[in-house]
This record gives C-alpha cells, sequence and structure tokens, in this order.
DNA sequence: CGGGGAGTTGAATGCAGTCAACAAATGTGG
DNA sequence: CCACATTTGTTGACTGCATTCAACTCCCCG
C-alpha cells in the first residue's frame, strides 16, 4: 500500500465526482467537503483496504479500480457483500467505536481517497448537505442489498447469476461512461466464476455449468477478464428484474 | 384504519421511547422531536398502512403491534422484506418525491405515530442528533439485511428457519422485558408458516417439515400464535449464529 | 518448461419444490 | 349453536436443481 498525502489531485477535476458522495454536494460546498480529505492511498491486488475487526477511523471513497466486501463464514466459506468501483464510498460508520464488521480486499489495483471519519462527523452538523448524501447512499445500499436478497431467496442459479452479471455490467459501464471511454468492447470483469458463487451462495463449479448455459444463448460474452453484454434487455428477461427499474437501482449514487 | 390528532399520549411517557427513534435521543431534544409528531392510527389486521407505489409524505413509528414489509413477485409470489414491531420506523426515505418501493401490512391490530416527513428535514438542519438517530437505524437495518442475506445464501432451509425464528423471539421478547412482562411463556407469534417461507424463499410446505423437525430436537414450540424458544442458545447453534452477536445486531435500535 | 490457479466435465447424492390429498383450526351466516 | 366455507397446517410420492467429489484441461506466470 502507497500513500500520498500531498499535492493530492484537485477534487474538482475528479473524473469520478459526480459519481461520488461530493457528487450529491453543491460545487460550492466542495472546499468544505475537499477539506476533510486526508490522503490518497493506492492497493494491489489481493491487498487487503481492511480486515474485519478493525477499528475504522477513515471512510474511503474508492478513485479507481474494483473492491470486493466480504465476511469470512466457518468452513473456509466467505460471503461476499458487495462489489465496489470508483465512486463508492467504503468503512463509514456513524456508530461510535464499533469495530467493522467486514473485510475490504483489492482485485485490481485500487486508488482510494481517505477522509477521517471524526471530520466528517464535525462537518455533518454545520453542513446538512452532507447527511442527506450520507444518508441517501446508506438508503440505497440498503435497497440493493434488499434486492439482491429477493433474487437470490426466490430465483435459481441462472436467474441469480444473470442479475449479478447484468448489475456489474450496468455499474462497470456506466463508469466507462463518465470516462468517455468504449464500452462497445464490455468492460473489464477482473473476478473469477468463484467470486460469483461467493456472492451467491453458488458452488464455483455450478457458476461455471450457468455461464456455459448463458454463453450457449449468447446472453453474456466472458473471458479475458472482459465482460460483454450484447441485448441487456434479453440478460434482464433472464434476471427476472426491469432493466429500467434495475439501472435507477445500480447507477444512482 | 382510525386516525387521532388530539389528546396525542405523551412521548416522555411512552413506554416504548428507549426502544425507537426518539429513544436515541436526549430528554431535552424530546420537545422538538415530538412537536413533529401529527396523529396516531389504528389498523386492524390485515389492512395496509401504505402500498408499492405510494408517495411517502409521512414517517410512522409503531407503537404497538406486528408490520410485514414485503414486495409483490411475478407469478404471485412476495418476498417478505421485514418484519417490523414496536419501535420502528417504517416509510422514511431521504430521497425526494421517490415513490416506496413496498407495501406494509398490519398483521396484528397496529398502532402507529405518525411523522410528516417534510418535517424531519427541515429538524434535521438544526438537530444533528437527528440525523446520526435516522443514519443510525438506516445503518442498522442494511447490516440485518447482509446478515439475512448470508444466511439465506449459504444455508439451508433448517437454517434459515431456525435463524428467523430466533431474531423474531429475540425481537420479541427485548420488547416484553421493555414492558415488564413475563417473557417466560414466550411471546405472540402472529405470522403463518407462509410467512416464514415468504420471508426466506421457501415453501410452506418446506416451512412445515423444518417446524417439526425443529420440534422434535425441542428446540422451538410453536401454536396458537405463541412461540417459545427453551435454549436460546442450541437454537443458535442451528441458526450458524453466533447468539451474542445477533442479539447485538437485533435489540440496538 | 513446470507449477498453480482457473475453468471444465461427469456421476452420484441430497435438499427443496411441486402436486395432490387430507386434517385441524378458524371464521361466517343461518 | 350448528353447518359450512376458508384458511392454515400436515403428510407422501415424485421431480429437479445444486452440491460434492474426482479427474482433467487450459492458461498464465515465473
Amino acid at each position: 500500500m502507497k500513500t500520498i498525502t500531498h499535492n493530492l489531485p484537485k477534487c474538482e477535476d475528479c473524473a469520478i465526482r459526480k459519481m461520488a458522495l461530493f457528487g450529491e454536494l453543491e460545487t460550492k460546498y466542495l472546499d468544505k467537503a475537499r477539506a476533510l480529505r486526508s490522503c490518497q492511498m493506492t492497493f494491489q491486488p489481493d491487498e487487503y483496504l481492511y480486515r474485519e475487526g478493525d477499528a475504522p477511523n477513515t471512510a474511503m471513497t474508492i478513485h479507481d479500480g474494483w473492491v470486493i466486501l466480504f465476511k469470512d463464514l466457518e468452513g473456509g466459506k466467505r460471503q461476499i457483500l458487495r462489489f465496489a468501483l470508483a465512486g463508492d464510498l467504503l468503512s463509514y460508520k456513524t456508530g461510535n467505536n464499533d469495530i467493522i464488521d467486514h473485510s475490504a480486499i483489492a482485485v485490481t489495483e485500487v486508488t482510494v481517497c481517505a477522509f477521517p471519519i471524526q471530520g466528517f462527523k464535525d462537518t455533518i452538523a454545520e453542513l446538512p448537505e452532507l447527511f442527506f448524501a450520507i444518508n441517501s447512499i446508506t438508503e440505497i445500499l440498503s435497497a440493493r442489498c434488499l434486492s439482491t436478497m429477493t433474487t437470490i431467496a426466490n430465483y435459481n442459479a441462472e436467474t441469480n447469476v444473470a442479475y449479478l452479471l447484468l448489475s456489474l455490467y450496468i455499474r462497470g459501464s456506466a463508469h466507462c461512461d463518465t470516462l468517455n471511454q468504449d464500452k462497445m468492447d464490455g468492460i473489464l470483469f477482473p473476478f473469477t466464476q468463484e467470486d460469483i458463487g461467493d456472492a451467491l451462495g453458488l458452488t464455483a463449479i455450478h457458476v461455471n455449468r450457468v455461464f456455459q448455459k448463458l454463453r450457449k444463448q449468447d446472453l453474456i460474452e466472458c473471458n479475458n477478464k472482459n465482460l460483454r453484454i450484447a441485448d441487456e434487455e434479453k440478460l434482464a428477461g433472464v434476471a427476472q428484474a426491469d432493466l429500467g427499474e434495475l439501472k435507477r437501482l445500480l447507477v444512482a449514487i
């Protein structure tokens, strides 16, 4: 892990700002918010950002890269709680002196902007907009979790995998749009089939069978850490989701 | 549904206040908070508190009774998102002019205290403590949802049912404690086996088989709308949960 | 070129769904 | 208060999805 504390890039110029926490804030508040930022950190793939049991004293916004948030279970299993990418807020907790209940690991090389949590708390008192921004993030995460739970509980592996792949694709390509990249060739997809299984409670073997089934139906193309979805509507059908509704749920921050 | 707007009972005297949103607030702030309350409403069993698609303009705290929050799915299925009881906050959303994405139905007779949401928003600006209270609730709901998702995704029906029954029992009996009632005879359990199935994505038939299995092991006694759990630790073992951890997750508001 | 992680395939097992029938409990109207 | 309808709970047989275990291939990296 590398840290830089000086000559930090400017928030105004940040390509991902509108996707991130401060995207909710008017530019006029940006100075105050930016003053909270303490440093930028870079993590290598497979490096932990933090571990279950750590006491969080900084919140982080991902500037670049994919992060997996997960919990270890008995018997060597693990449950992936969230796939996080640029713009996402990590490790923020209102509850005081609580230890954090999950771990976060970098999948790709990851850059984050870190903010001391205490600074947040002090600032919220004088900047109610920050409250609404943060609370809105918490609510959205909660809504996504409920939606995921609903899918997992009620549908089979094919639907679950379709739902997850489509979700990751939508979020990934929304981000490419922001950076004005060409998304027609699919998005970076650095996850293993085991990751997908750990998110859905499936074995990697069964995920593999489902991948092949989806490939045969021309619903996904997935290889070389790349995911392409030719017909989002069609995959949404398999995922038992309304594409418009899903996009609204996922691209909002 | 019956509404009363005058001679509302005093918040200071409310038996469930310490379990509810304002339990987080110091008494000195109570006047301000209480001023937000607009009315008390009473709903009969099977009556909707609100429906998916409604535009929420009031938040509600349950004063008494059990409420089920759910979403209708295709094919006549439904997903129960939350079982709510006295002290729980319903239908609060930071996001403006959003319609609500689930329905709420009374299981028992239910009394709620209603607050215009706009009043909340205005008040938060001058009462940051209210922010921390609300955000803490949103975070807790999110943490519970992740925990439920983890259980559903990774364990079988027996574990899931055990986890849910234990959760409901812990919350129900914590509430009996508050009211100084005798909890030794179990708690009110007004749910059908189909409700349990709808929460976990199981069929009522399979829930029934699991109930019987748990009964044979003397882990639960459940009849006449009453649930008794003699050995919480033992059931927690089946539920693959740490009893202390679970209680911390569930009794906090 | 060898090793390890990721992906692929097949066969056997077991958990949960479906369908169908019935019993028990609850509610309703005569 | 009884007769009947409806909801809830119970049981059995059959089917199908997902796991487990084992073996094997492919690809990347050192």
